[in-house]
DNA sequence: CCTTGCACCTGTAGTCGCTACAGACGGTAC
DNA sequence: GTACCGTCTGTAGCGACTACAGGTGCAAGG
């Protein structure tokens, strides 16, 4: 970890360093108001404090465990009122565990599925392809 | 399955039924050359043959298995050439088995952190949410 | 003093695989 | 005649970025 006094602030390079977020990213979440605009230097660059850096990092760890956008924002939200509900927070917890359960579900499905035509299938040259025929027939 | 004489050909909304593709996507995969031009009737309605009835059965199959449309072109390009390698299919099948088994593996671990982040929280209304932390904190 | 190079800036368009309109037209039923 | 359905075209929107193009400002090296 980088050793920057925060007497200056961060630039964005340094932000997107330590979180492993994308420049382009960082900017494109300050126009979604996910991230507040930060303060400019006196030649225009964005100046970003540690509240920043954590904020970032939040949303960076929270990206990472699938949440989308505006689940984020709901806890953000949240967070920005000072009205952290650890139920809510819960709850919405529970229901993206929910889904991420469902779509290891439907995996394990295509999977098998997968797994059992090219089980199927001989490999060679031949024009009848059993994984063709079982794409093409009901 | 309806009974449509193909003296005719099926009209557009035919097809949607039959293959459960919605009718703008139909025109979708028309527009990116996934799918042939049909011949059109004289107030300019699309004509389909029981050949484009397959071909789009064939797509709505791959790609309820997550095949990308890029690969479903590559196999369809291989069927329209007549040179249908069945080694191809079989290693395009084992490519994507591949990327579902690195979902699954990857879903899986996600499951597990929200599991365990949710079963630190007292769902309270106490300020300091377990979860909110956790993403918070490095 | 000039150039090179870097980090940053804005704004826009592209990605993927659809989906959702708006506004028009043709054919059938009552 | 008119109500309605199915179809038509063309364009814009979604989510979550990513990739430019074209510009500015600043510091170090020759």
């Amino acid at each position: 970890m980088a050793r920057i006094t925060n007497a200056r602030g961060y630039p964005i390079g340094a932000m997107s360093r330590e979180t492993g977020v994308n420049i382009e990213t960082i900017r494109y979440y300050e126009r979604i108001e996910l991230m507040p605009k930060p303060d400019r230097t006196a030649g225009g660059n964005r100046q970003y404090t540690h509240g920043h850096l954590k904020r970032l990092t939040f949303i960076k760890r929270s990206r990472e465990l699938g949440f989308s956008i505006g689940e984020i924002r709901a806890m953000l939200t949240m967070v920005d009122q000072d009205g952290v509900s650890c139920r809510d927070v819960h709850t919405m917890t529970m229901e993206h565990l929910g889904t991420v359960k469902d779509k290891i579900r439907h995996l394990g499905k295509l999977e098998r599925a997968l797994t059992g035509m090219a089980a199927e299938c001989a490999k060679g040259d031949v024009p009848d392809c059993p994984i063709i025929e079982t794409l093409f027939d009901a």
